[in-house]
DNA sequence: CGCACCCTTGAAATTACTCAAGTTCAGTGG
DNA sequence: CCACTGAACTTGAGTAATTTCAAGGGTGCG
């Protein structure tokens, strides 16, 4: 339970865990924008995208959470949901009822850092995207894409996402990420292995990542 | 104090007042980055930029901070600032020292609600800003950055920043910055008034941000 | 086996960038 | 008071990159 981490023995013994590890699919929905806030979710392992949807009907994606990371924070402050939470594929994720961390948080202080540690991760992730994303032509998005998904993927191997999210991240068209990831398999840059996943040069994606 | 809004007199006595509200001139420096964190900062007028700069020294503009906002919250978990805070025009804002707030959210469990909030706010503005900003034409993106900045002056005027600034806050270059603008004026979007000052066609403004 | 759905590719058109040269403007000093 | 200077803004022309629209593959699932 990542978000308790600092706690003790004595402050779990104050839970008594509805605390539940929910197991999702690829794809499959923690909730939806404006749903009732009922649970803060932290990431054990696979990969979540946070969406939110433009006016149009376009979506964009706003974060990509990891291990260790939370969602859904807002609903301590008794809002609704303020994205959308999909697994990009199977994960593990610990679902944490509001109210026991509102309780919680009542009572021991130490729960306040933890909180504030992860209000803060979430600004510092998304002034990361902020500044990376947008910058610099395709070529250049799609290679930090690739190079902050290897960095907790081992060796030098990862899943590639749909070409429609990949846009949706990086602010170009279905299109041009496809353009350029066919651009990278040529090139060598990244070698097709079993279905939908790829060994990168992360060499060469750093080189490429630098451009602009 | 916008951070204590919801404190009353009691706790207000606990502080003793360090509190000082400060006058920035235009492009006063409020922090570095790197800094060593002394104190946050919430605006009580005028307009601060947070910037965040690139390995390759170019920077970007991450968010626009206006009345009522808050910056600065990271150094409550003891780190260095984070960006550089940098005052648009002549502002006033209240300067808290870091331990103040520490003392004062051991002591009264309701300022956390306070701090929660002014991270919520942190974060949902650099969500919008990563949804609207990137996206679309740059034509459209002028359009969504005049409109924001509308929102908190009155009447349909309000003051245009350096081109460079512009560019920097879009993800576009000076030259482009400068066209659309230029464009808009030829086109009788936005009438130039005083010195640097502008009126602004809202309503074509709406229909230019569209454009996506 | 076939039907979706996604991915790929092409060609034209738009848009933005680069590089480079003017232009305006505010502040400075004569 | 006016010319001067430097910085910011504007503009142009050529080039590069991206979008658009459209059509053609591939693949997995029923």
């Amino acid at each position: 339970m990542a978000l308790f981490a600092d706690l003790d023995e004595a402050d779990f013994s104050l839970i008594h865990l509805p605390i539940e590890e929910v197991h999702y699919n690829a794809d499959s929905v923690l909730y939806e924008t404006g749903d009732e806030g009922s649970a803060v979710f932290t990431v054990r392992s696979g990969l979540i995208k946070l969406v939110q949807y433009l006016s149009d009907g376009t979506q964009r994606i706003v974060r990509l959470l990891r291990q260790g990371d939370t969602l859904g924070l807002e609903v301590l402050l008794d809002r609704n949901y303020e994205h959308a939470a999909v697994a990009l594929r199977a994960a593990v994720c610990c679902r944490i009822p509001r109210n026991v961390v509102q309780r919680l948080s009542e009572e021991t202080p130490r729960l306040h850092r933890q909180l504030m540690l992860r209000w803060h991760q979430s600004v510092a992730r998304a002034d990361e995207w902020i500044t990376e994303m947008p910058t610099g032509p395709a070529r250049a998005r799609v290679a930090r894409l690739l190079l902050r998904i290897l960095h907790d993927e081992p060796g030098g191997d990862c899943d590639l996402f749909s070409r429609e999210d990949v846009g949706a991240m990086l602010g170009v068209t279905t299109e041009t990420a496809s353009r350029v990831i066919a651009e990278f398999k040529r090139t060598q840059v990244i070698l097709p292995a079993d279905s939908h996943r790829v060994h990168c040069d992360e060499t060469a994606l750093r080189r490429i990542a630098k451009d602009a």
